[in-house]
DNA sequence: AGCTATATCCGTCATAGTTC
DNA sequence: GAACTATGACGGATATAGCT
């Protein structure tokens, strides 16, 4: 089963950050841009729970997009963003893409910077390099090596072999389980390893979760990306084809 | 109802990257 | 460089749907 699907969520409303807002101004964080307009955004009372959607290019015609129709907006550089619906989303192209979630007050007002949110996953470290650990591909375990070389198993040493120290596995820090034997071939381990180890299996697990939480924002946020520039271009090719009829109609004439 | 396939969640392991 | 963190890989458990 291939872990990208298996750990995949079901879309959602919410906005999240957009991991790859990094990519153009991760380094030591985007400074802040002087406001200088303001655009307010009401959504339509049918659809009290639209999500509006922009894609927002500076010093050009933006698209701000709801579930019920498409308004482009001219956003100057620097702006403020007026939403009058709680739980919106907008998207933004700032040279990257991004998302900013509305949190619930009413009007919130979000300057454009280029890593503004209100999800805690924004602030995530979003190195360009570790960037979704390089599109997710990684070198093979070393168990599934073993498994596919034929089901090797790493080494123990046998009981009977006078030594106490009986197998060395290695463990999730880097560091390793040392299990000894008594005379009956019994394993044990020494307490405070154990203590170590289900501390770390604890860490871990904990770590885990919230490694799986921040995928499945991922996800949905390359949804939501999807979403905007689908519908992005569905307003591309409505207006080019719009400007086709009108020049069509005025060469007849 | 029983079986099978598929999806999802979770814990653990392995390991690259980060921090101290 | 050791300890720690983040995350892909893996396998088990459980849920759900479709089929017989």
């Amino acid at each position: 089963m291939d872990g990208m699907v298996e750990e995949n969520g079901t879309s959602g409303a919410a906005g999240v950050a957009d991991p790859l807002s990094s990519a153009g101004s991760s380094a030591g964080g985007a400074p802040h841009v002087v406001v200088t307009s303001i655009v307010q955004l009401t959504l339509p009372t049918q659809a009290p729970s639209a999500q509006v959607q922009s894609v927002i290019q500076p010093n050009q015609q933006s698209v701000i997009q709801t579930a019920s129709n498409i308004q482009p907006v001219q956003l100057p550089k620097g702006n403020v963003i007026l939403v009058t619906k709680p739980s919106s989303v907008i998207h933004t192209t700032q040279g990257t893409l991004q998302t900013l979630q509305i949190k619930p007050e009413p009007n919130t007002i979000l300057s454009a910077q280029g890593q503004s949110c209100s999800d805690d996953s924004c602030s995530d470290d979003e190195s360009p390099k570790r960037k979704y650990r390089e599109m997710l591909t990684r070198r093979p375990s070393y168990r599934k090596i073993l498994n596919d070389l034929g089901g090797a198993e790493i080494a123990v040493i046998p009981a009977d072999s006078g030594l106490h120290t009986l197998a060395v596995s290695g463990t999730a820090g880097g560091g390793a389980i040392v299990q000894y034997a008594n005379q009956d071939g019994q394993f044990y381990v020494p307490e405070d390893q154990t203590r170590k180890r289900e501390l770390r299996l604890l860490k871990n697990r904990e770590a885990a979760r919230e490694c799986r939480r921040k995928k499945k924002e991922y996800i949905k946020c390359l949804e939501n990306r999807v979403a905007v520039l689908e519908n992005q271009n569905k307003a591309l090719i409505d207006e080019l084809k719009s400007l086709k009829e009108l020049y069509c109609q005025q060469k007849t004439e």
